[in-house]
DNA sequence: CTAGGGTTAG
C-alpha cells in the first residue's frame, strides 16, 4: 500500500542546460564489441524436458542434451537454473539458444542477460547482448544494471548513451538504474539532468524513480535538495519512508525524521525494523536519549524490540549519550547478538568513560572465537588511544597483521591516532608514510601526533599543509583546529594567521571548534585583540568559546576582563565547567584579584556544582600565596582532597621562592621532598629557592643529594620564530650560529629592563612618599 | 513474462 497525497507540480532544483549532451563517441565501440563464438556444450544425458532439467540442475555433473531444450520453456528453464544457482545450466541453455536460433526474440535474450548478471559474470552478459538482433528497453537496462552491480559505472553511463543514441525508449526502470548510477558514483550533472528528464516525462512520480532521486540528492547534497523532493512525490511507500528516516538522521535533523516517522505510522503503512533502527538512531542530534526511550518503548509495542539491528541502534544510542549501563542492557536483553552489538558496545564503553569495561567486552568476545572484523579492531584501538593502553594497542597492531587487516585504511588511521597521541610518533609516521590513499582522518591523526610533539619534531606544518592539498585532501574542521593549535603550539603568529584566513575561505571558520582554536591560537601568539575579534565575530558560540576566551584573558594577565566575561557568560545562560573556573582562577592570580578568586573558588561547588580539582588546588595555592597568604595557602593543601599532592608542594614552594619566604618555604620543602625523593625538579626548585635568598650553602646542600641519587632532570627549551623559521634554544645554549650576537642583545635587554625597574621603584617610592 | 528504489545497527 502506498500514501497517496495530493501531487504537487515540481519545481526543477537546478536547471540543467542540456539533456544527455556529453556522450563519448568511442562508447559504442567499447561496449560493442565483436562477436565470438559460444562454448561447446557439454556432454549430456538427460532426456526429458524440464522435470529432467530440474533433476539436472540438482545433480552435479549432469548436463541435458539438446533435444531437452527443444520442448522447453525458455524462462522457465532460465529461472530454475537461476534459483539453483546452476550456472552451468545457464550455459548449456546460452549454447542450445544460440543453435537454434531462438536469441533472435528478445523475451528469451532478456531472461538470459538477467541470469548472467545474477551471477555475475558480465562478460556473458555482455555477449548475449551483442548477439541478440532485436533488443528492447528491458534488454539495455538489464545489461546497464548488470555494470552498475558490478561497481563499473563508466560502462552503465556507456550503455545508457549508446540507448539514447540508438533511440531506445526509456522508461521508469532505466531511469532509475540510472539515477542509483548517478548516486553512487557521485555524477551530481547527470543525475540532474536525469531529474529535469523524469519531469518531464512524468516518470517522478513513481515511487522508485522517487526514491532513486532522493539518495541521488542525498549522496550530492544539499539535504535541502532531498527534502524538495521528498515533499514533492505524490506516491510515498514504506521503503521510501524509512529511506528518508535515514538520511535526515545522517543529516542531524532529527526533528524531521521524527515527523516522517509519524506520517508513517498515521497513513496506515506498516512500519519494519529498518523503520525503528533508522529512526532510533537518528536520536543524535536535535532529537535526544529521551526520546530514543520512547522509541525503544514503541519498538517493543509493535514487536520490534527483539531484531538485532533494533537492539544494535539502542545499544548504540545509549553508547553515544555516554549511558553505558542502559547499553549493556539492552545487550544483555538480546536473544541474537552480532559483530556489530559488540562493537556498539565496546565502543559505548569506551564513550562513556569506561575503559576498563570495553577491554573485559573485547577480551569476552575474544574468547567466543567470535570472527573479528575491521569496524571492531578500529573501535577496540580507538579505545586504546582514549586511555593510553599502548601495550594493548601494540597487541591489537600484531593481530590487525595477523588476520590480514593491515592495509584496511580505517584501522591503519586509528592505529596513526593511537601512536600520535601515545607519542611514538616515529612508529605514526611509517604507518602515515605507508599509507597508499590518505585520507582527511589519516591527515588529522598524524596532526595530533605533531601537537602531542610539542615542536620538537622538525616537521613544518606549513609543508604539511601542502601535502594535504598536493594530495587533493579535503580538510576538514577537525584539520583545521589541528592545525591552529600546532600554531599554538609553537607560538607561531604567522602560520596561525595563515591557517586562520585558509579556514575563512573554505568557510570552515564557521564551525566552533575551528574558531575556538583560531582564539586560542591568537592569545598563544601574543595577539590578544585577534583573539577578541574572532570572539565577537563568531555566529553563536558554545561553552568552548566562552572558555578560549575566558583563558587568552587569563594567559594575557587581563583578569578584570575574564572577569567580565565570567559575567556575560552566566548572563547568556552558558554554563560554566571546571575549565571555566580554572581560567578565572589563574586570570585571578595574574592579576592580583585575589578576593575574587578566593571567592569564586569558595562558590564553585555549592553555586556552580562544580567539584574542584587538583588543579583548582594548585592554582588557589599559587593565588593566595602570591598574595602573600602563605599559611591559607598552606591551610587550603592540608585541607583538600589531596595533602599529599607533589603539584601542590611544589606550587607552594615555588611560591615561597617568589614571595622570599623561607620559613614557609623550608616546611614546605621538607614535606615536597619527602613525597618525591626521586624528582630532580623538586631538588632544583628547592635549591632555587635558597639560592634566590643567597642561601648558597643549603642550596649546594640539596643539589649535592640530588647529584648523588644520580637524578637529572631533562632540559626546557624554548622557541622563537624569526622569518617563518623557528629557532630551539636551551639553557646556556652556544649552539647557535648567531648565538655571540643573541648574547649581546640579551645583555642590552637585561640592562634597559633593570633600568625600567629601578625607575619603577622610584615612582613606587614616591608613590607612598 | 524479462529489467527498477532503501544496503539499517559499529
Amino acid at each position: 500500500m502506498t500514501i497517496l497525497l495530493p501531487p504537487i507540480s515540481l519545481p526543477c532544483l537546478s536547471k540543467p542546460q542540456h539533456l544527455f549532451l556529453p556522450f563519448k563517441p568511442e562508447s559504442s565501440k567499447t561496449i560493442f564489441t565483436g562477436f565470438s563464438s559460444c562454448k561447446p556444450l557439454p556432454n549430456c544425458s538427460v532426456q526429458n524436458p524440464k522435470l529432467k532439467v530440474t533433476q539436472c540442475c540438482t545433480s552435479s555433473g549432469v548436463f541435458p542434451s539438446e533435444d531437452t531444450f527443444l520442448f522447453s520453456d525458455w524462462p522457465e528453464l532460465v529461472k530454475i537454473s537461476t534459483e539453483f544457482r546452476d550456472f552451468l545450466l545457464g550455459q548449456a541453455i546460452h549454447a542450445y539458444l544460440v543453435k537454434s536460433g531462438s536469441l533472435n526474440d528478445a523475451f528469451v535474450g532478456n531472461n538470459l542477460i538477467s541470469l548472467y548478471v545474477k551471477f555475475n559474470r558480465l562478460d556473458l552478459a555482455q555477449r548475449v547482448f551483442d548477439k541478440m538482433p532485436v533488443r528492447n528497453t528491458i534488454t539495455w537496462t538489464s545489461l546497464m544494471k548488470g555494470y552498475l552491480a558490478d561497481n563499473d559505472f563508466q560502462s552503465a553511463f556507456c550503455i545508457a548513451g549508446d540507448m539514447f543514441e540508438f533511440g531506445e525508449k526509456f522508461n521508469e526502470h532505466t531511469c532509475t538504474v540510472i539515477l542509483q548510477a548517478c548516486s553512487t558514483s557521485g555524477d551530481k550533472i547527470l543525475g540532474e539532468q536525469m531529474h529535469s528528464f523524469v519531469i518531464k516525462s512524468g516518470f517522478v512520480h513513481n515511487v522508485y524513480v522517487g526514491t532513486s532521486l532522493i539518495a541521488m540528492y542525498a549522496r550530492s547534497g544539499p539535504f535541502g535538495d532531498v527534502e524538495k523532493v521528498f515533499d514533492c512525490m505524490a506516491c510515498k511507500d514504506v521503503r521510501c519512508l524509512n529511506f528518508m528516516i535515514l538520511e535526515c538522521g545522517k543529516a542531524g535533523n532529527g526533528k524531521k525524521a521524527f515527523k516522517v516517522f509519524i506520517n508513517l505510522l498515521n497513513s496506515g503503512l506498516e512500519p519494519n525494523d529498518y523503520t525503528f533502527t533508522n529512526i532510533i538512531s537518528s536520536c543524535n542530534g536535535d532529537l535526544g536519549v529521551e526520546e530514543g526511550k520512547q522509541l525503544q518503548g514503541l519498538a517493543f509495542k509493535y514487536g520490534f524490540l527483539n531484531e538485532t539491528s533494533v537492539g544494535n541502534a539502542i545499544i548504540s544510542l545509549y553508547g553515544k549519550n555516554g549511558m553505558a549501563d542502559e547499553a549493556k542492557r539492552m545487550f544483555s536483553l538480546m536473544t541474537e547478538r552480532n559483530v556489530i552489538s559488540w562493537t556498539a558496545l565496546v565502543s559505548g564503553y569506551t564513550r562513556s568513560g569506561y575503559g576498563e569495561k570495553a577491554v573485559d567486552a573485547f577480551m569476552e568476545l575474544h574468547c567466543l572465537g567470535v570472527n573479528f572484523d575491521s569496524s571492531l579492531l578500529t573501535t577496540i584501538l580507538d579505545c586504546c588511544s582514549e586511555y593510553n593502553k599502548l601495550q594493548l594497542g601494540l597487541q591489537i597492531h600484531g593481530l590487525v597483521i595477523k588476520l590480514g587487516y593491515k592495509s584496511d585504511v580505517n584501522i591503519v588511521t586509528a592505529l596513526i591516532d593511537l601512536y600520535s597521541k601515545s607519542g611514538k610518533l616515529q612508529s605514526a609516521r611509517i604507518l602515515f608514510n605507508g599509507l597508499s590513499s590518505k585520507s582527511t582522518a589519516s591527515f588529522n591523526a598524524i596532526l595530533a601526533g605533531f601537537i602531542e610533539d610539542r615542536g620538537n619534531d622538525e616537521q613544518d606544518s606549513m609543508v604539511l599543509f601542502n601535502q594535504l592539498r598536493i594530495a587533493g585532501i579535503k580538510p576538514d574542521f577537525v584539520t583545521f583546529s589541528r592545525f591552529l593549535c600546532l600554531s599554538s603550539n609553537q607560538a607561531s603568529l604567522q602560520k596561525g594567521r595563515s591557517f586562520h584566513a585558509y579556514a575563512i575561505k573554505t568557510g570552515l571558520e564557521a564551525d566552533f571548534s575551528v574558531a575556538n582554536a583560531v582564539i586560542t591560537m591568537y592569545a598563544k601568539c601574543g595577539s590578544i585583540e585577534d583573539s577578541h575579534k574572532m570572539f565577537m565575530a563568531m555566529n553563536g558560540r558554545d561553552f568552548i568559546s566562552w572558555n578560549a576566551m575566558i583563558s587568552a584573558y587569563a594567559l594575557h594577565g587581563q583578569g578584570q576582563k575574564a572577569l567580565l566575561l565570567f559575567e556575560e557568560m552566566k548572563k547568556k545562560g552558558v554554563a560554566p565547567d571546571e575549565l571555566t573556573i580554572l581560567s578565572i582562577l589563574q586570570a585571578c592570580t595574574y592579576s592580583g584579584l585575589w578576593q575574587d578568586g578566593l571567592g569564586l573558588f569558595n562558590v564553585m561547588g555549592p553555586k556552580y556544582g562544580i567539584k574542584p580539582l587538583l588543579e583548582h588546588y594548585a592554582c588557589m595555592v599559587d593565588l593566595l600565596g602570591r598574595a602573600g597568604h602563605l599559611s591559607e595557602a598552606m591551610d587550603i593543601i592540608n585541607k583538600s582532597p589531596f595533602p599529599n599532592s607533589t603539584l601542590l608542594w611544589r606550587t607552594l614552594v615555588n611560591v615561597c621562592k617568589l614571595c622570599g619566604d623561607l620559613n614557609f618555604g623550608k616546611l614546605a620543602s621538607k614535606r615536597l621532598l619527602d613525597l618525591s625523593p626521586s624528582e630532580a625538579g623538586s631538588y632544583i626548585l628547592v635549591s632555587n629557592m635558597y639560592a634566590g635568598e643567597r642561601i648558597l650553602d643549603e642550596a649546594a646542600k640539596v643539589r649535592t643529594v640530588m647529584n648523588d641519587l644520580k637524578l637529572s632532570k631533562e632540559v626546557g627549551c624554548s622557541w622563537i620564530e624569526i622569518e617563518n623559521k623557528v629557532h630551539h634554544f636551551v639553557a646556556s645554549d652556544k649552539d647557535h650560529p648567531k648565538s655571540r650576537e643573541i648574547y649581546a642583545g640579551l645583555d642590552l635587554l637585561r640592562d634597559e629592563m633593570k633600568w625600567n625597574y629601578d625607575r619603577a621603584d622610584i615612582h613606587l617610592i614616591s608613590e607612598l612618599v
